[in-house]
DNA sequence: TTGTAGGCGTTATCAA
DNA sequence: TTGATAACGCCTACAA
């Protein structure tokens, strides 16, 4: 390659690795590198070292904001260190996660931060037996040792329909996400608890089931205001069904909150946009982003202080003008 | 490796790869790989074939969903073709997009999908020139034979203000973005060719300059509603500003559309959260997302045919209840 | 400070 | 059909 400079290859390589050259040919080296355009080949040297100084990011879907807005905060953090990231994402596809799964592992990356949709040990468990750090992030999966960073789901909702109870609502219905998903299910025990909590009974017509996609939100709340008996407030699970629900009411020209109180989840930015502004549950993405990238970083140092490690982030619930008290 | 077969080396290699091998053996060999947990090292793989089957992304910003969309589309297309696709983003900075750049290309990836900031010609011509393929999105670069998909943003922009002009408006505000952006410099122009088109001159105090982010957003349309003479439309060209233009006006409690008519830029899904729901210009992310890919696919296949490629394609207006017409 | 030699896991070539 | 063997581009001793 730049042997060009008569110099051999080891010198070259010491050179760019930092290592000690006599000036005159210190010189030479950088002249020749410019010249080739030479670069290294990061494979190749990934090949010899075994540390590519890549970390593999995976994730339910790209388009999501919630997704993203965490893997960006990983990257930052990550980024300080000098590491660089592959981000996939799934398409909330299993075929598709265990491939991309695989394809990180063969691309060699030192860790993984995770997202999973499926709950199976064992696809985890073999990276992890063979060394890999691995990080899950929003969803743990039982059964597996392996560090977790999420947020309280239970809590969060617990605390949002509390709101609800306490500003005097008693009849408050959920948008409910599928049971196949760990954060929907803490927040229908949020919901469920707190209800016992106040010695309060659930009318099972309240408690309707979505999938988290916006269709869902505006299917589920569409059917709760044409009821004879409507419930006076509704919580929304999160974010895409939140904005399907806004749309129903929106379209149907409910006032809020005066004919009905929301609580939706998630994003800020859209709390805002919508009128009257929404009360929403938000996550603390930019922390969960941060901790996953910071735990990582510690099991790449050869840190296990602690393994597995489960951090359960708290969420805060940000007041808009969707609810109103019931007297 | 898997060599306890008592097999060769070459031999399982050439099974992997897809050659024939006796029945007999075959069984054994898939038996080991099993057994040992053996995966092909897709990095000694790339140093050997030089083709990694896989495909750089590069965008700006991940939390954006406009890119992330366009991403998502990329990625369903390359899939379907056996590519896999390592997601980048610079978070907006010049320094990290050339840093990601040479990240890339020392993946070795087959080819790049690149929605650039900096429209210095040299950064991807030294590329090119290397024989690596990139499809430019959303921005052109001027000054190299570049592949590239983008919108006619021009005209979208000047369709935009035609319909509120048609309807009547004499008074236009624009809260345009950055000059050193493409896609803002098009907009803009097409805000002023309406103009001379029907004969209009634009009152400068119209014109707002914008950074593409959501408190420039806020804060221009915050400016035009409270001013002594406001203009009776405004349109807004991205989708961060529109959601800030849309905040300004909640909180003011500016009633749309009878006092202010207001066009925005982009997802439509915001547009059906905001009430009453936004007219928007839609750009086809799915479309760009698709060419892109299929014409990186081309070129990966060796055919150059129609080098440098120029896909511009059109946007569309969605109708919302934001205009009212003026008589 | 510099150069030589060996090996990382694969694939490709060619002979057996 | 199979097996030795030589690359691929780099890094790490170790020797000069």
């Amino acid at each position: 390659v730049a042997k060009q400079t008569g110099l051999s290859i080891a010198t070259i390589s010491k050179f760019i690795n930092g290592g000690n050259v006599i000036e005159s040919n210190r010189v030479i080296i950088e002249q020749a590198i410019r010249e080739t355009g030479f670069r290294v080949n990061e494979i190749a040297r990934g090949l010899k070292t075994s540390r590519t100084m890549t970390i593999g990011i995976l994730i339910p879907n790209l388009e999501n904001v919630f997704c993203t807005s965490i893997v960006a905060n990983v990257e930052n953090t990550l980024l300080q260190q000098g590491y660089s990231s592959i981000i996939c994402d799934y398409r909330e596809d299993r075929g598709l996660e265990h491939g991309k799964l695989d394809f990180l592992v063969n691309k060699m990356v030192d860790g993984i931060i995770y997202m999973p949709l499926d709950q199976d040990p064992a696809q985890v468990a073999r990276f992890l037996d063979g060394g890999l750090p691995i990080i899950l992030i929003d969803r743990p999966i039982p059964g597996v040792a392996c560090d977790t960073v999420l947020v309280d789901n239970l809590n969060a909702s617990y605390h949002a329909v509390e709101e609800l109870i306490t500003r005097g609502h008693r009849r408050v219905g959920i948008i409910s996400g599928p049971d196949d998903i760990y954060t929907a299910r803490e927040r229908l025990k949020g919901y469920q608890r707190v209800h016992e909590d106040y010695g309060m009974t659930i009318e099972p017509d309240l408690v309707a089931r979505g999938d988290y996609r916006v269709e869902s939100g505006f299917r589920l709340m569409s059917d709760f205001i044409t009821r004879q008996n409507p419930p006076s407030a509704v919580f929304i699970t999160n974010y895409e069904m939140t904005m399907g629900a806004v749309m129903a009411l929106n379209e149907n020209h409910v006032k809020v909150p005066a004919e009905l109180s929301v609580i939706g989840f998630d994003n800020l930015q859209m709390a805002r946009v919508v009128s009257p502004a929404l009360t929403i549950v938000v996550q603390p993405m930019r922390q969960i982003g941060e901790t996953a990238a910071a735990l990582l970083l510690k099991r790449l140092k050869g840190d296990l202080s602690g393994f597995p490690a489960i951090h359960r982030l708290k969420t805060e619930l940000v007041q808009g003008e969707s609810v109103c008290t019931v007297l």
